[in-house]
DNA sequence: CCAAATCTTTACGATTTCTTTACGCCAACA
DNA sequence: TGTTGGCGTAAAGAAATCGTAAAGATTTGG
């Protein structure tokens, strides 16, 4: 069996190292870029099956190397950034990032979120009937039933849940999930969101004050797993 | 007992041969098409009781396809499409897709949605009989009645019943049932559908007003159950 | 050609959905 | 310990959608 291959985008050398060798012990194939440039190159070269991008790059901006790297990749990009920075971790979510770790970062919780990005990139199959937990949805009838029992959405609440299920594990931010399910227009108004989530929690969480599905990333979105 | 017979419209000779080996080991005899208008003249004359319909194909746009089969052919289709073509496959249902399966897909899978289609609207099409509640509708002679009396429906209610009868547990959009129904110059004119759905109520539902079969979907359309 | 049936259009009240506002909670931080 | 900002919830107000009745317009059938 191969192993699965990570470019690893990060200037300090010292996180280099232990970058790699946490990554290595876990039985991945490592590969180290210190420039945005220089990453774009291993890209293309390697096509690894991850991209694990430190958002403060010294050369570029790595929101460039983000994009440029997408233009042709559609595999798992991870940024890692420092907790100050949110504005760049929701532009880079923006851009197509899958996932983001605030530095510093534990090494356990990394892990798990490379596993999840692995796997979720790796099964890519989308049923048109989705299940999780005792809940179904039909894409095709457009039909939502709990326990069986049909369950009333409307319409947006509708397009919320599919496109957060469409988009299974990763994070979505504010900013898109209101441009794909309002419009362009009304990119701001986070209190649409906070109703709408609440009231899908309301209609389909066990406990909605414990969602256990539809979970929300402070400061950045929510994230539907 | 005759096979039934599933034409499968797809350009990629590797997919044809697994589809075709796939479908006849479940018993289903095959015809295959490589083109879009291939496939329009080959479900004149064979008239399938399934169309596999791959909606990326080269020559023409799969929903035109997709639209000049429907326009005399009530029959299943299944729309094939790569799994990042969302707005292909929303626009497939809204122009009377049955189903759809996303590219790469398990076969079981794929049988499944197959026999799902095929029993619905075997149901409704064999069957020339369909019953709900208190309402029998026959489909050879476009009789309704209720509680054994017959209910007299102009052509347009009957179409407008038929229709989604034949789309059980499916939300139809407005726009859908208004091409079906009226035709393509007519596709905003929900008015329409609000008056005849009003009278269908009024001759089919126990409480017009608290309808149990002919269910609105606010701002999307209707749903029979 | 007329009458009846059907379809289209209009008007308006009822219902549903969306938007906005208000407020309480909690965690982060000084 | 008070303040701040993001989040969740409830509920009121605004807007969109829907249902119904009924009045033309058109078609159909005799």
């Amino acid at each position: 069996m191969n192993k699965q291959v990570i470019l690893v985008v990060e200037d300090e050398v010292q996180l280099q190292k232990l970058l790699k060798i946490t990554l290595e012990s876990s039985d991945y194939k490592v590969i180290i870029a210190g420039t945005g440039k220089e990453a774009v190159t291993l890209a293309a070269s390697y096509s690894p099956d991850l991209v694990l991008l430190d958002i403060g790059l010294p050369d570029v901006s790595g929101q460039d190397v983000l994009l440029r790297i997408r233009e042709w990749c559609d595999r798992g990009i991870i940024i890692l950034s420092a907790q100050q920075n949110e504005t760049d971790i929701v532009t880079a979510l923006d851009n197509g990032a899958n996932d983001y770790v605030t530095k510093p970062f534990r090494t356990a919780e990394l892990l798990a979120r490379i596993r999840s990005v692995l796997r979720k990139n790796g099964n890519a199959e989308q049923n048109p009937e989705y299940q999780f937990g005792n809940i179904t949805v039909s894409f095709a009838d457009r039909m939502v039933k709990r326990d069986g029992l049909p369950v009333k959405l409307t319409a947006t609440e509708y397009n919320l849940l599919h496109l957060l299920i469409r988009n299974e594990g990763k994070v979505l931010t504010h900013r898109f999930l209101l441009k794909e399910v309002w419009g362009v227009g009304q990119q701001l108004e986070t209190q649409y969101l906070r109703v709408f989530i609440g009231n899908l929690r309301k209609k389909l969480e066990e406990n909605p004050n414990q969602p256990q599905h539809i979970l929300t990333e402070s400061g950045v979105g929510y994230r539907f797993v």
